[in-house]
DNA sequence: GCTGGCACCCTGTCCGTGCGAGTGCCAGCC
DNA sequence: GGCTGGCACTCGCACGGACAGGGTGCCAGC
């Protein structure tokens, strides 16, 4: 029905003109830069439908409307088509990602390009541990009961542990217990790890058994658990960017938010890299984020899911051109961690 | 002369007072407020002094006095004393910190830590690489031309780089080499990494020298410059928290300078242990940080210092609190990884 | 050198008014 | 039936004047 058809052309003008602006958007002014090809009137009847609908809403009688959660639901999912990025965008992001020393410098560069792209905050995850497998196991000795475990994972990623063991550890010793581990468990995914660990003590020779299971005990304990997921923030001073600040209230919980991280990880946990997934306002069912939006991808392959980055932002943001660098960003950085 | 004694008397009161409303102080409320057993008359003839002197200022006429950083600088220097910390918050030190399982962790528990004690913005600077020396070197071949070069430094942090050989690298090699890189590297401080490479290219058996050679300059060359200094920042939103925000502007200049890190980083640099150093407002010589302080002291022992530590927030804090709190952190934390 | 008193200044607040933006509704037109 | 122009109505906001309160500077007196 060409009817429904111009109201919700109604609707993406009044999310584009709002996002634009910042201002509520009138019948008038509606009916003045965009072609809809009716009078204000007519697009009067179509905004009281769409408020009875609960698309859009009035911040007091006699203002403009705005879109509400539901209102920009309906314009992400129908009604805006994903924005190229333009040629000195996709340039951006090769300048900035290229010549990264190691991961740390990769994520550090991928948040600050993101941040910079959208001028939102930006956050990525660091590759989760638990998916990805041992390259390297390294054993440092660095007191008579005090070993130093270092983890290198294919992902370039390295972890550190320090094992206390009950008793002395011969410094001979070493060079064999880190033979044993690699052996058992280089190429190993690591939630894999805890399987190995009765064949290694197995094959374990009789001194070293005690010193071999104190370790991949640590091993399998700590680094299996994908608790130690992190994430890099970025960017947030584009939080205090509106003069008149976007956020209803304050915006010291989404610092909060931010800096608890765990808030966060759980909603990435939910990402994969072929989908943009968006979660406007109250979708995210979390008090600090009433009122914010994420817009978050998996990066990696699809058979090798490393992790989740997005940005983070005032529901009245510019879904499309940050779903367009969310997704171009995780796409470089998958093929960059994917090959080191 | 008791005259002279009294005025910074009043200075100090009205430090104190101001601190703890953020209301303009006039002469009226300091005499209720304070036992200086004398009356507003004469206090305001003091604060006409002070005024002059260029300690206070007035908002504007007919307001209360403002301490001016020039105030809070003699406020610093000469009127306050380092408040002890309550037993409780020793307590919360200690229990804050440990049970932490690896630098990271220390660092990000000792920034949440100093955030949560002094309510401000807390920033912990990594260990300096440049201040430490090389526990292990760790060689790991991940392609055919391609080498992860881990470094473990006794500081406990662990570097790691990519290295790209111009020939195919023999597997065999690895062991040797890493072997070659220990023996000459190990125990050395990474600033004097550089005066072994002769040496270890002597000593190096001819088939290895091309690639130790360049391992060895990727090394020194990455690893002796101090560039890559890193900070942990926690407590964001402590900036937030004044309702109407405590700085002058907005905060966003501040949130930049932040994430910029290396102006931060550089004030880091001037620190020492020994002494807690505090720059107000102005006296950063840095736009940003304009309106804002900072308190900072180095940790590590004097004759091992690692890094800094501190807090930033606006030059209206409790000096003496933030003061006694960044040393007692910087203590703890001094104390923990010296041990490990 | 301190004190009380007084005139003065300034800001923040409160209220009333006018204006403008925007709406809803209605009658008329295509 | 749907669209349009017109019109009355409703608020929010900006402006401006009045007012109270807090604070100062100065002066004369002790």
């Amino acid at each position: 029905m060409a009817h429904d058809e111009r109201r919700l052309e109604v609707l993406r003008a009044i999310v584009q003109d709002f996002v634009s602006t910042n201002d509520p958007v009138g019948s008038k002014a509606l009916a003045e830069r965009h072609d809809l090809g009716v009078s204000p009137a007519t697009i009067r009847n179509d905004m009281a439908v769409l408020e009875e609908q609960g698309y859009i809403t009035q911040p007091h009688t006699s203002a403009g409307r705005v879109p509400t959660d539901k209102g920009y639901r309906l314009f992400v999912d129908r009604l805006s088509a994903v924005k190229p990025l333009s040629a000195a965008e996709r340039r951006a992001i090769e300048r900035f990602l290229d010549g990264a020393v190691d991961l740390h410098d990769v994520l550090g560069r991928t948040v600050r390009l993101l941040a910079q792209l959208t001028r939102q905050v930006a956050v990525v995850q660091y590759p989760t541990l638990s998916r990805s497998a041992v390259r390297h196991l390294e054993v440092v000795q660095v007191a008579g009961t005090r070993l130093l475990l270092v983890l290198i994972t294919d992902t370039g990623r390295v972890e550190q542990r320090v094992v206390e063991s009950p008793v002395e550890v011969d410094a001979q010793a070493v060079p064999e217990l880190r033979a044993l581990l690699n052996s058992a468990f280089a190429g190993v995914r690591l939630t894999e790890a805890g399987d190995k660990v009765p064949d290694l003590l197995d094959t374990a020779p009789p001194h070293l058994r005690g010193l071999v299971a104190t370790v991949s005990t640590t091993l399998v304990e700590t680094l299996v658990e994908p608790s130690e997921d992190r994430l890099v923030v970025g960017g947030t001073a584009n939080l205090a960017r509106g003069n008149a600040m976007e956020f209803s209230g304050t915006m010291r919980p989404l610092l909060e938010a931010l800096e608890e991280q765990v808030v966060v990880l759980r909603l990435m946990g939910e990402v994969d890299p072929s989908t943009v997934l968006v979660r406007i306002g109250e979708e995210n069912a979390h008090e600090a984020l009433t009122g914010a939006s994420l817009v978050t991808v998996g990066y990696g392959s699809a058979d090798r899911p490393l992790g989740g980055l997005g940005v983070v932002g005032p529901t009245r943001m510019d879904y499309p051109g940050n779903m367009a660098a969310v997704r171009a960003v995780a796409r470089y950085v998958g093929h960059l961690l994917a090959e080191s």
